[in-house]
DNA sequence: CTACAAGTTAGAGTGAACTCTAAGTCAAGC
DNA sequence: GCTTGACTTAGAGTTCACTCTAACTTGTAG
């Protein structure tokens, strides 16, 4: 089990920030008798997740969604569906944001090439 | 020569953006004898650009700065180096955010691949 | 000439995601 | 027992990039 200093330091996140999580719905580590954050291994892993799709720019609100969904599901009302649905809606925009990065990136390096060139006779345009 | 809302139907942003970008040193549109704006080929192509930039995380304070050595570039102080580190830097950046969105699209494809199987074994974990 | 669409401005407001503050509690080592 | 440092909270503040408002002026079609 992990204190918030030591999940802190494992996943490079501010204690404030993973504080800040655990209020939006994201983290729920279990408590000490006087009211200390624990962090298990699960809660570890599942933050990297989230760390993750923050990283590609998936809003908190929507991580929320799938967090809710996963604590909804039971036998009689399975939820898998609709996570599975939010993650795919999730991987359509990381595939949008690679084909705009792999444009930029192209851009970039004609770009370059021209200023490493610094031919006279090129005529810049910004 | 276009007008802002052509300009804003051109690049599909609003012309508040536009705008906004002027006030923060990005673009310098001429103006009519009445204070109207007017854009040329040059000041869309160079649009187009900036939006390519943000749309991959540039922050506005850089690309001013490029804007910024773009202008103060001349025969006695060539300013082409530092706007090529510039672009460096970013793409850099560039090749970060990709790596990083491979990695979480993998991530997310197996994670759905799991979910697809719904194989009652598979312990989910989140 | 008039209507009205489209332009202008300064500056206020918004939303997302942190980031920090202040005031306090608690646990461990000396 | 005392100090030190890490933890707790509610809530305020910050940053970024827009986004909008209100009051006004200008261009154009009928």
């Amino acid at each position: 089990m992990y204190t918030i200093s030591e999940i802190s330091r494992l996943t490079e996140t501010t204690a404030h920030t993973i504080r800040y999580y655990e209020k939006e719905g994201l983290l729920f580590p279990t408590r000490t008798t006087s009211g200390v954050r624990r962090y298990d291994e699960t809660q570890l892993t599942w933050l990297r997740f989230v760390l993750r799709l923050r990283a590609t720019h998936m809003p908190i609100d929507q991580i929320r969604e799938y967090v809710k969904l996963f604590l909804a599901s039971s036998e009689t009302h399975d939820t898998s569906l609709e996570r599975l649905r939010l993650l795919e809606a999730h991987q359509e925009n990381v595939r949008r944001q690679l084909a705009e990065l792999v444009r930029t990136e192209q851009m970039i390096t004609e770009k370059i090439a021209v200023y490493q060139q610094l031919h006279p006779a090129v005529k810049e345009t910004f």
